[in-house]
This record gives C-alpha cells, structure tokens and sequence, in this order.
DNA sequence: ATGCAGTGGGAACGCGCTTTCCCAACGCTC
DNA sequence: GAGCGTTGGGAAAGCGCGTTCCCACTGCAT
C-alpha cells in the first residue's frame, strides 16, 4: 500500500482533484461545506498525508530551513541548533541539517544540497576561514551562496560575513562582537591580575578565534599591558589540552628557575579562545599537578551551557547562543521583526557579558 | 533570474532533456562521450543544480532521514546526533531534525511530517512515556509510525520499543541495556560503599529512566541491600539540582541528628539517573556546602563527553552514545551489516561500561 | 423572458525530473 | 543485399500537487 494520493481522496469524495485540494490546504476559494466535508472524511478515512515534495514542487516553496554547523555534538553549536529549531517549529518548517567540520569545501556542497531542496533559507553557523588554503574554497562558498541568493534564497550568518560573498539582498549577518568582548574581559582580568598572559587561540585563520585573539590583545595593550603570547591549537577540547600541556611544561621550569613562594599570586593568565579549549586545558594543568587557580588563572570564551558547574567556575564571556541561532533564523524566514529588509543587513545586534568566577580568581 | 532546469540544459547542449538526465546523475544507460561532455559543459556554464524535491518526486525515494530528538542541545541527544549525521553523510542522505521534548503528541507530528517529505528512513531518539496521561498519544504515534512503515519508511528507535507498535518489517530497534548496566553500577558501589542508597530519577513513566531505576534497586538487592528511596525530578540538570535541595537538606537534619564524626565515610550514595541531573544534583549539594564525595557519593549515567573533565570525576556508565546513533541509521538505511532485515529486529548489541571516578570514592 | 454578475466545480496545464517505450541508424551474418 | 540484433537518442507518460482557466448554473435586475 502506498501512501494513498490527494486523487484517490478525491475519487473517494466524489469530487475532482482540484477540489480536494482546495479543501485540504485553506486555498483562496473555499468550497461549499457539504463537499468539504466529504472530502475531509474522505481524507481521514484513507490517512491521507499530502506529498510535501509534490507540493514544493508545484508552489516552489519547501518549508526547509537549512542550518550548516562545524559539529552538532559540539555543545556551541547545538545550543544554536536549538534556536534555530525553535524558530522554525514556530514558522511551521523544518531544519535540515549539515554537518561540515568547517571545511568550506564541505560547506559549499552542503549549499548546494540545500539549494537542490530549495530550502527557502540557509543558516550558517561556525567560523569561517581566513586561512590562504581555504581561499579557494571559500570563494566557491561565497559563489554558491551568491547563487543561491539570486535564485530568491535568504541566507543567515552567524559571526561574520562569508569571504566574499557580496553585498546582495537575502544576506543576513548576526553580528557577535567577540573582538570587543573579549578586549572587554583582558581589560577586567588585567586589573586583578599582574603576571603574564597566555593566549591558547584555535589555528590561526579561524576568524572566530582570531577576533577573540586581537580582542584580547587590544583590551591588554588598552590596559598599558605586553601583548600576550599566542599559543595555537586545534579549536576544541583536544587542542586546549594539548596547549596545557605544553603551558604545565612552562610553569615547572619557571618554578625551579624562581623556587617556590607559597601563596604568592599565580604568575600567569591564561586565555583560551573558548571554553572547551579552556576546560581542556585546566584538565591537562590537573593532569601535571597543577592546580586552579592557585597556580594559574584561567579563562574562557562562550559560557557553554553544560560547563556551567565547572569547578572552578570558569571565568568566560556568556554569549547567548540560543538566541544567536534564533536571530539568524529570523533574519531569513520571519515576517516580523528582526526581519530587517536590505542589502546585507547587520541584523539586530547580540551583545555578551563577561562573567568572572573562580578560576581567575586568586585569594590567598 | 530562477535556478535553471534540466531542459534548460538540455536545450543548450542541443540534446533532449531524457538524455542530459541520463548523463547528469548516472543512470544504467550511458550516452556517448562526446554528447556527456556537451550536456556536462552546458550544466557547468548555466551553473544547473538538479531541483531535488524534483528527483525524489519522480523516483519516490528523497534521500532524507528524518531524526527525533527531545532536545537538540542536550548533550546526550546532540551526540547521537552526531552518529546519525555521520551515517546519512556517508550514504549521500540529509538530516531532518525535529525537537518535541518527549511529547508523544509532538512527535506523532514530527512523524507525519517525515512521512510528507517522504523521507526514506526515521531514527527516534529519547525515551518514551508510559504514563497513562501518554497513553493515547503513544497509541496515535504508533499509529502514524505504522502506517509510515506500511508505505515502505524504515524507522530505527533508540532504548525501547514505542509503547503499542507492531512487530513490523522496518522498524529496527537499538537496544540499549540500561536496567543491566545500571545493576551492573549498583553492584559495584555496593561493594564499596557500605551506608545507604538514595535515587534520583525521571517523572515516573519516562521509561529510560525507569529501567535504569530499576535495574539500580534489583542491583542494590543481589547485593543484599535495602531498596533505595526514589526522588523525582524533572530529567535533566534542574531536575537534579531541585533533588540535591532536598537531598542536602536530608543531611542537614542527619549531622544534627548524629553529631559530626569527622572523617567517617558518608552516609549517602546518590544514584542519578542521567549524567546532567547528576550534575545539578551535585551543584545543589555545593551551594548548600556539602562536598562530594566528603559528605556524599553520587554517580551518573551516561558518560556525557563534556562532563568527563568535571571534578571531582563522575562515576557513570559510560554509553557510546555517537554508536548508537550510527546503528540507529545504518539499522534503517545502510544495505550493509547492521541492517539487519526481518521482523522487528533487536538490531546490533549496545553495551555500555561502569566507570568508576572520584565522585563515589571515599578516601579518608 | 433576456441579460448580467456571481458562484461552485471541473478540465487541463505546469512544476522538474525519471523512465519506459519506441524509432532510426548501424554492423553483422547468411 | 535482405534480415537480424544492437546501440544511441528522442518522445511521452507519469510522479502528486497547485492553479489558472473555463463552464454550468444560480439569483438578480432590466
């Protein structure tokens, strides 16, 4: 048995297709009750379910939001899947999802493979890449997007504007000042702290960790500070552990070389450009026998959901993420607010907060 | 300017639109070289992405497998999610998502909506209800999932079978031993932990949580110990942290009642039963100024990656949740091992592991 | 009674693609 | 060179639905 047509509905009603479907998906015209209800029972007697792709096709609409993420599992981007979700249960539709671990490559054909289902909107989510090899590639990106766009498609970035895509209406941009607030939380953590700064940044190129580096730097420099080294990882938990490592290598020498002074405040800040890196970290720190913050202060960036309990609490940039994934969302798909009109929009603006907890945090 | 079509194509590569399909995506019958490298070229040049609700209308087959999931941002249903998007990349297929928090009444919806698009398979994650106030949406679920089979959709359900749903060709079930593991876990405390037991679990009914609860006392009984009280909270962190409130009052009273005997082992091993609630009940048991496992042991379930660094180091069982998500897919749409055929299937073993940390370790 | 606007319903086309069926041209054997 | 099987390509029929256009019929004014 296949899934029973809006024709077998019709045959069964005694009425034409095209009646059927007028009474089955609220059209202009609305047909007389009597047949209505006829068709309706017709309908419910066969479970009839209309053919969504049929349907795109003949309205050339889908009813698709698709959402291009690095890592679903990563808890960032799930918390803006979550928006994302959200927004389009409300707006009746569905989300389709890519996975691309930020390859541009990956997320051109992931572009394209939503624009064959004629997603009436793209959301993008995840850093994009300054890096020289990605160049080609996301040139590709900004053509497909370019292209998708043109056709009628709306698109929504989180973070920043795609290299090269130009200024074109049906680009949306939700704008997260990570530059600025991570200046803003150097410019706090300086005015506790004194020592040294370390800043364990993902590969250099990841525009996300880029901004948050120079942010850091600027708020260090603002602060009559020496920039901070920059040590590089990969941009997740892995990469922040390994970074710890190599930081717990340093704090031994340094203690031997200056012999220990107990109570003394920890000689380092360590900025990690997110809070995985910063939770990998501070375990490969616990790993060598070090421990925070008595012997280093350490700091993240995003304030994820899960790592909230952390102990020490970990000293961060809440960023509403949730919110983020739901302001792209709209930026594309909704009517109301937040649907700005125009070309390439800098859409509604997020803000952050730095919140300071204890692992930056020295008491004697 | 609309996205071009096939006859477009075909028109510009002086060839017939039966023939650009042919070369376009590979059919049994090949054209000549030379009229492929023409219709090949004319694609490149007008930029031809193939309209897919097109495809999948006309094969009735759309390469999309549909994901159901409580809570997208919810570590334990992201990870799984992250298998299952693993799988569908691998096999050229998309990912539909959709949220319904555990509603049996949503999820039906989500089901129908699937089965509109027509999608080729559907994986259901998170656990269902057997509450009576759930019994009739259950019912409708099974219903719609039934029929979804019935015109040939596969679905793979993950923990327990839906609650009403026939042993059906297409419905593959990964079974995750959670009543096991979870005796498994009690034993193993028992042994080591001599005074009392008590349980946080899901609102009763919520069958994931059920048999994990169960399986805790049955394991708690083969050792020979007394049935442990049962807390209900809501499943997930808040839930945990309400449970920890009551639960550091409970020791409030016990101190007081029995004057502290410093360095004795707790009285109190706290079995959660997920990960998230285990958390919040051990934030709640902090900010009332108990310590674990000075004051309590508690353990999780799960193994939640995130929450692997987390201190003091949670015992759990650990599920590899990433697995499960993949069996779940390839169950429904692999051809190769793990796509078993026949009747309601139990699918590939899952199994987990009892990992013990620090959390439940009593160290004088 | 004839004209008109207005209404409810059906016929038919198109959305973009796949696939079956059919036809022309070719190479081969006897 | 007639008959045959084989190949490469086109024509056309759907897939299931939305929508435009058209027709028959009603109720009203002329």
């Amino acid at each position: 048995m296949a899934a029973s047509t809006l024709t077998e509905v019709a045959r069964l009603a005694g009425v034409s297709p095209a009646t059927a479907s007028r009474v089955l998906n609220g059209s202009a015209r609305k047909p007389g009750p009597g047949v209505s209800e006829r068709v309706r029972q017709a309908a419910e007697a066969l479970g009839y379910i209309p053919n969504a792709q049929a349907q795109a096709l003949a309205k050339s609409s889908s009813g698709l939001v698709g959402l291009i993420v690095h890592d679903i599992a990563d808890p960032y981007f799930s918390a803006i899947a979550r928006g994302v979700q959200d927004v389009a249960r409300e707006q009746h539709k569905m989300v389709l999802l890519a996975t691309t671990g930020g390859t541009p490559a990956d997320e051109k054909e992931a572009v394209a493979a939503f624009a064959a289902r004629r997603a009436d909107a793209i959301v993008i989510a995840g850093s994009r890449s300054s890096r020289p090899e990605d160049a080609q590639g996301n040139a590709e990106l900004a053509a497909e997007l370019d292209r998708y766009c043109r056709n009628g498609g709306h698109v929504g970035v989180v973070g920043q504007a795609i290299v090269g895509a130009g200024p074109l209406d049906g680009y949306h941009l939700v704008e997260v000042p990570n530059e600025e607030l991570a200046a803003e939380l150097a410019a706090k953590l300086a005015a506790s702290h004194p020592g040294d700064f370390v800043i364990i940044g993902g590969p250099e190129g990841l525009i996300t960790s880029d901004d948050r580096v120079r942010g850091f730097q600027s708020g260090l420099a603002a602060a009559g500070r020496p920039a901070a080294e920059v040590l590089r990882a990969s941009f997740n938990r892995a990469g922040g552990y390994d970074a710890g490592l190599a930081l717990a290598e340093r704090l031994r020498t340094a203690r031997e070389a200056e012999p220990v002074n107990e109570g003394a405040q920890p000689g380092l800040c360590i900025f990690a450009a997110n809070d995985v890196m910063a939770i990998g970290a501070t375990a490969a720190l616990r790993a060598e026998g070090f421990r925070i913050p008595r012997d280093a202060l350490i700091a993240g960036f995003d304030d994820i959901e899960t790592l909230r309990d952390f102990r020490p609490g970990l000293s961060t940039v809440r960023l509403p993420l949730e919110e983020i994934g739901r302001l792209a969302t709209l930026s594309t798909v909704g009517s109301g607010p937040g649907a700005t009109e125009g070309h390439h929009d800098d859409g509604p603006a997020v803000t952050g907060q730095v919140t300071l907890r204890r692992s930056t945090e020295w008491t004697a």
